[in-house]
DNA sequence: AACAGGCTCAACCGCCCGGAA
DNA sequence: ATTCCGGGCGGTTGAGCCTGT
């Protein structure tokens, strides 16, 4: 509770001053009373919403409170290697967009996406010396990384035979057959459970050590740290990290269109990239060519080792 | 064991947009 | 036409945790 109170010592904003608003980490009571309050009026209308619930705080506070953390459909947990691939994909496509990406990773926030973001690619990109929105960076990510991400999807789902890999296999088939694309956000796909993922319980942990201390999504005990270590990129230790709603989204990549038009364009592997013809500027291919060099240790896990060793 | 530096992520900020008054 | 307000979005911050020395 001291942890609370003190970094609740933010400065206040004149308006918060005159209305004396609580700002910093929620307590286990205001998450109770929001969603007490939601689950009787539903959502909307915020700022009415804190006042008539008794809140003491900004409508804002409260809408974000509710969807980054207290929504029964948020997921938590490690961002797994078919995420990692939507994400890059995603963001190639329309660049710092998050919300418009979340839509497109059930469960998902789009501040948990942009810190991902921002925490992962974005140090890469600064260590490779080179800037995120820069030409040589995308294409690495597109040409390398991204494969290579496909690739170990792959691995996984013949290592590991589960539900995890079932993705890769659903990739194939569905490259081979032409076959349905699913919509991510049509909730009519019955692979995915949205029932149990509406019913589930909220994230927030309620340790009972006696003293009911409350962790507002501590790293430690929600999530693994190490989110993109090695570990963590086993998929079954991925999806056992996920308190909620575990595995139920599993079955929603395995249709999914970026995994399918993946495998459908061969690009399975660096190597298939460049016999493909893609359409790489000489600059890039020199760029490619210094960083293929590397690649192998390099994307051999794309959690920071080769960046470590080097 | 102690310290320093890096990392993570919840929460906040400021801006913008659309609809209602 | 203008103002106000609710809501959404991307960017930023900072406390706590983790890891290496």
């Amino acid at each position: 509770m001291e942890q609370m109170q003190a970094k609740a010592n933010y400065s206040k904003s004149t308006e918060e001053e005159m209305a004396d608003l609580r700002r910093g980490p929620w307590t286990v009571e205001e998450d109770l009373t929001l969603m007490n309050y939601i689950a009787r009026h539903g959502e909307g209308r915020w700022n009415s919403l804190s006042r008539c619930a008794g809140l003491n705080r900004t409508g804002k506070s409260c809408r974000l409170r509710w969807l980054n953390y207290l929504r029964p459909d948020v997921r938590r947990g490690n961002i797994t290697l078919e995420e990692q691939l939507l994400i890059l994909e995603l963001h190639s496509r329309w660049g710092n967009r998050w919300s418009k990406i979340a839509q497109h990773l059930p469960g998902r926030t789009d501040n948990e996406i942009k810190n991902y973001w921002r925490t992962r690619v974005q140090k890469h990109a600064k260590q490779l010396k080179c800037d995120v929105n820069s030409k040589q960076f995308k294409d690495t990510m597109r040409y390398l990384w991204m494969p290579r991400l496909v690739e170990r999807i792959q691995a996984q789902a013949t290592t590991s035979g589960g539900s995890g890999g079932a993705a890769v296999a659903a990739a194939s088939s569905y490259a081979n057959s032409g076959a349905t694309v699913y919509d991510l956000n049509d909730q009519s796909n019955t692979d995915f459970d949205v029932v149990s993922a509406q019913v589930l319980p909220p994230q927030p942990v309620y340790g009972d050590g006696g003293a009911h201390m409350y962790s507002p999504g501590s790293s430690s005990v929600v999530a693994s740290s190490d989110s993109f270590g090695t570990a963590a990129s086993d998929m079954t230790e991925c999806y056992n990290n996920y308190p909620v709603n575990q595995g139920n989204n599993q079955d929603y990549y395995q249709g999914h269109e970026y995994l399918s038009n993946y495998a459908d364009q061969s690009l399975i592997s660096p190597t298939g990239c460049f016999q493909q013809g893609m359409d790489l500027s000489e600059d890039s291919c020199q760029w490619m060519n210094a960083v293929g060099d590397i690649s192998d240790s390099l994307w051999n896990d794309i959690d920071d080792v080769w960046f470590l060793q080097h």
